[in-house]
RNA sequence: GCCACCAUGGCUUAGCGGUAUAGCACCUCAUUGGUAAUGAGGAGGUCGCGAGUUCAAUUCUCGCUGGUGGCUCCA
């Protein structure tokens, strides 16, 4: 007999074999629910069999552990569906991933009409409703099982230590290469939607062959599943994309180039008051605003290193006609060219894939004592990187982009005071905008990588500098190694969007080495000269990043400071044209966005059309308004306040707009939202 | 860069081997209307670009450009 103790403490005895699904219908009946269980904490199958005394405590398929094991088991399901509907097909590995699941594998491209027979192949096995079966096998049975899929071989071979045998899991005939665990039987995946196919390589190596990728989703009740795809629908609405195009904040053209934003005036009324926003800020910290051209010396970045390291990332260098003709006469071959280039024979210029080189510059212009010190150089800076045309979407990858960047030239002693002033400003920053879901990453080198530049010792005092100012700053923060960049460890912020995907923000870099290769020193008061240390930060990280996450933040309902068009004014006839002209006027002589609609469109109609481009408010203006000389209001979910005297309502609407209020509150919230 | 899919007036979109729908937006006229579409009329497209097949191509084929979903990459 063997003790099994149960989540709410009590002991039951149990003949020795007994099985989890025995212990848990034994102690919660037979609708259970469970679909795994944990036995002295560690995650089991339901028909685990127990030898020995133990704690047992079920897994319902709504806790993290459950939706990862339907995940997973949803997975193997797709691949019998495939396998079974395309016998050629090979599978190759299939985990369950944060919002779902997928499978790849080595198969003749299909395409997302076909998916729709795949699901349906699924539900039918799933209705079937076989037995899920573990089966532990020796190294010679588990080869001879899977002798038809190399895939499956390499990974038993990488794997598993020679000799050692493993695990299948067995759902009628069909059978894959797993630990575990995995739901008893099939019916627990009647919900799932096969939502996209694409293609991965195999193992993550671009070298090695491409595989057919089929993503999906699995919940456990219908209902779940048409939440979760409701989710997604609503996300979908937020994306940057389609509402920079509806509310007219960016365009991308394609005759001007790939990932190249034309910042639109609406658009750029964000930017520019996000700009005005972190000027103020910058000013108040004791930054000086610079300017430098787009564009530089090859040599100069030859000097710091980019030239050569990021080659493949940068837009083809500017060589000067003469010497391109001169070189042409001589029958120099593009390959010739490009080994000149390298080897510094030949000079041209260089579109600025980061502003630090400009910067330096300007810290060696002069003699510099440590009464100069911290130095720090702040400029809205506009980059060029040539980044895979694959990779490039909307705002937040792009070609050409600015950062709101700054270089500190400061003294070793300094560094922790100023890393934390940039933090402060990060946290000033995303605190105002009501970005609250992110994580900080303190990045370093990879110890195993040649990748990066300088000395050991100087990167150990720049790791342990970032260290403790994520420390210091009272947040959850982890370290990770290979994250650092080539010159410097850093500290990024890592900002979730809606749709649960990350997007690194703000950075914040300690660079030894740039100072190194520029030489820079300074005399300190000790009469001798010193080489300073250069921290790199950038709060938004890029403006076009940021604003394409914000868009989504706000799902283009942006408080009231930053709203291209704070008041659209309305008015209910003809007769009141000219009272909105004079609110409009008054709205305008306080700089406040103003737009008037006094066509003859009905009201109705008015405020459908205007709805869309999401003012803060709509003022609604007609006889009772231009007799009283009072606005009525209509907020973006509908709500409205009526006479309001005119004053009373400038004077609310600017206080509101210089306390940055995160959403406009001029109309007391009446009711449930109608958006 | 790789794989797959996609590309029709400003936007959303129908369609097909014989140069093309519809709605919104736009313009004109009538309407003077109180919080999610007043009515009538009008104008606007060499169907992304280039080549090929064909008597004929927006429709089929190839190339290019751009987009989407992924992979790889991201100073």
């Amino acid at each position: 007999m063997i003790n099994v103790t149960l989540p709410d403490g009590t002991i039951n005895e149990y003949a020795e074999g007994i099985t989890c699904a025995e212990v848990i219908t034994d102690a919660l009946g037979r609708k259970h629910g469970c679909l795994a269980a944990f036995v002295d904490g560690v995650e089991k199958d339901m028909s685990t069999k127990l030898s020995s005394s133990c704690s047992v405590e079920g897994i319902l398929s709504v806790s993290e552990e459950g939706i990862h094991i339907l995940r997973h088991s949803a997975a193997h399901l797709l691949a019998q569906a495939v396998t079974e509907l395309y016998p050629g097909a090979l599978p190759t590995i299939g985990p369950a991933i944060e919002r779902g699941f997928y499978y790849d594998f080595k198969m003749d491209p299909i395409t997302e009409a076909d998916l729709k027979a795949i699901q349906k192949k699924m539900q039918f096995l799933a209705k079937q409703n076989a037995v899920v079966e573990r089966i532990e096998l020796n190294e010679e049975d588990l080869k001879s099982h899977f002798e038809h899929n190399p895939y499956k071989l390499e990974i038993i071979n990488d794997k598993l230590e020679d000799g050692a045998g493993s695990t299948i899991y067995k759902q009628g005939e069909w059978y894959d290469l797993c630990l575990g665990p995995h739901v008893p039987n099939l019916s627990r995946l009647m919900f799932v939607k096969l939502t996209s196919v694409s293609s991965a390589y195999w193992r993550g190596d671009q070298e090695r062959e491409q595989l057919v990728r089929i993503y999906g989703l699995v919940e456990p009740t219908k209902d779940a599943l048409q939440a979760t795809l409701k989710n997604i629908e609503e996300a979908k609405k937020r994306d940057h994309r389609k509402l920079g195009k509806d509310l007219q904040l960016f365009h991308i053209d394609e005759e001007v180039g790939q990932g190249l934003i034309l910042w639109t005036p609406r658009g750029s009324i964000i930017r520019q008051e996000l700009q005005d926003f972190i000027s103020f800020h910058l000013r108040r910290q004791g930054y000086s605003q610079v300017f430098t051209p787009h564009v530089g010396k090859l040599d100069l970045y030859r000097t710091s290193g980019h030239f050569p390291y990021y080659q493949e990332s940068q837009y083809p260098p500017l060589v000067e006609k003469d010497l391109m003709r001169k070189l042409a006469d001589e029958g120099c071959s593009c390959s010739e060219l490009a080994n000149l280039m390298k080897s510094g024979d030949i000079d041209g210029y260089m579109l600025k894939p980061m502003n630090c080189p400009h910067h330096v510059k300007i810290y060696s212009s002069q003699a510099r004592s440590y009464r100069d010190l911290p130095l720090r150089l702040a400029e809205f800076g506009t980059v060029y990187r040539w980044e895979q045309s694959g990779e490039i979407s909307g705002m937040t990858r792009v070609r050409g982009f600015t950062q709101d960047d700054a270089h500190l030239f400061v003294t070793e002693e300094q560094i922790a005071e100023e890393v934390l002033g940039c933090i402060e400003l990060v946290q000033i920053i995303f605190d105002k905008l009501g970005m609250t879901d992110y994580r900080v990453r303190v990045g370093l080198r990879d110890p195993d990588s040649d990748k990066y530049v300088g000395q050991s010792e100087g990167w150990d005092k720049a790791e342990d500098a970032c260290r403790s100012a994520a420390q210091s700053l009272g947040v959850e923060w982890t370290e990770e190694e290979g994250e650092a960049a080539f010159y410097g460890p850093k500290i990024d912020f890592v900002v979730r969007d809606v749709i649960g995907r990350e997007w690194q923000l703000g950075t914040v870099q300690v660079d030894y080495n740039l100072p190194e290769r520029f030489d820079l020193l300074y005399k300190g008061n000790d009469g001798e000269m010193h080489r300073p240390v250069m921290i790199h930060r950038a709060p938004f990280g890029s403006m076009e990043r940021f604003v394409g996450v914000l868009i989504e933040h706000f799902a283009g309902k942006f408080p009231t400071w930053l709203t291209p068009t704070q008041c659209h004014i309305i008015t209910i006839s003809e007769k009141h044209k000219q009272y909105a002209q004079e609110v409009a006027d008054l709205l305008k002589e306080k700089e406040i966005r103003v737009l008037v609609d006094d066509g003859d469109d009905t009201i109705g109609k008015k405020i459908r059309t205007h709805r869309k481009m999401q003012p803060a408010y709509m003022v609604i203006l007609g006889e009772g308004e231009a007799e009283n000389r009072t606005v009525s209001l209509r907020a973006r979910n509908g709500d409205q306040v009526s006479d309001l005297p005119l004053d009373q309502f400038v004077d609310d609407l600017m206080t509101e707009i210089s306390n940055k209020e995160p959403q406009p509150c001029l109309v007391p919230s009446q009711q449930q939202s109608e958006d």
